[in-house]
DNA sequence: CAGGCGTGGAA
DNA sequence: TTTCCAAGCCT
């Protein structure tokens, strides 16, 4: 055997994050329905719709049901609104259905039935918001833009800024964060940014990090700093579910799924034994659209 | 801008 | 058991 040459001694250590992070992406990313060539940017959509805050193992079986259901926005646009409240079934959120049906309308009535291609005019969709907008512009179409989720903040935070936790979501500054690490190149840019989120996902997670088995390890700032533990503010803590108007408001959603009649008052008296947490159970659904009265009384799902 | 909005799996 | 967390958005 030979020496060691000295430039294997001292491999390049600044070589650019995304140089590193795209390569890895490519060797060891999961295999998720919405990776596969050609499948198009209202799968996207959808897929995005349902990521927002929902595991991406509860999405997959509700994702392909759908598109084969709906392959187009003009299919799901003609069909009720109640309909994808029922195919949504127990993702969670169930506005997000309503809102998904509202932006095939928009797509199919305003964009010829095209998902448009601007993060400007996705984000006048119903339920499109900066994350979203952005996700489609560049999974679907390619277009250069930092897309940032809570796994890009959580990946920034630690490997760039040397935190364990990010500060609070701040639009301006995360983006621009994302931007400077941004490559140049359209398509690097985004698998960069693909890369970064399945990071976070997989690798860089919450709890439990699998640093050893991290691609950029080596200049991670968390890890030069020690692994020091986050001091900055708390993260709000959410309310227990059980009790909860939450709670409530799923359990008359999973009643109005159940069946294609109106659901009594009577009926959904049995759902819960506390009269004003059912009434304002009931109202918020009403107000938020997931619930209409019926003509003849009782409750159905919107048309 | 803080709070509300489902559901279920994992630690 | 309880708590945390999961590709956010809207008001």
């Amino acid at each position: 055997m030979t020496a060691t040459a000295p430039t294997d001694l001292h491999p390049p250590r600044h070589q650019p994050v995304g140089v590193v992070l795209n390569a890895w992406f490519r060797a060891e990313a999961r295999s998720l329905p919405w990776r596969r060539s050609g499948f198009g940017a209202w799968g996207i959509l959808v897929s995005e719709f349902m990521l927002q805050q929902t595991p991406v193992n509860r999405v997959i079986p509700r994702l392909e049901e759908w598109l084969a259901r709906w392959p187009t926005p003009a299919d799901l646009a003609a069909v009720p609104a109640s309909e994808a409240v029922r195919a949504w079934a127990s993702l969670g959120y169930p506005r997000r259905a309503l809102w998904l049906h509202a932006a095939a309308v928009q797509i199919t009535e305003q964009h010829g039935g095209v998902v448009p291609h601007d993060v400007d005019t996705l984000l006048e969709l119903t339920g499109i918001g900066d994350y979203t907008a952005r996700a489609v512009a560049v999974f679907a179409y390619g277009h250069r833009h930092p897309v940032v989720d809570t796994n890009t903040r959580r990946v920034i935070a630690r490997a760039i800024t040397g935190q364990a936790e990010p500060a609070p979501p701040s639009r301006t500054r995360d983006l621009e964060a994302m931007n400077a690490l941004l490559p140049p190149d359209d398509t690097e840019a985004a698998v960069f940014n693909a890369a970064t989120m399945e990071l976070g996902a997989v690798v860089c997670t919450a709890r439990t990090p699998h640093c050893d088995d991290c691609p950029i390890r080596n200049t991670c700032a968390w890890r030069a700093a020690g692994y020091p533990v986050y001091d900055g503010p708390r993260k709000t803590v959410q309310k227990s579910f059980a009790g909860s108007d939450r709670q409530v408001r799923g359990l008359i959603m999973a009643e109005l799924r159940s069946t294609h009649r109106p659901v009594t008052d009577a009926e959904i008296t049995t759902l819960w034994p506390d009269a004003t947490q059912r009434d304002r159970a009931l109202a918020g659904l009403l107000v938020d659209g997931l619930a209409v009265a019926a003509p003849s009384g009782g409750y159905l799902l919107p048309d």
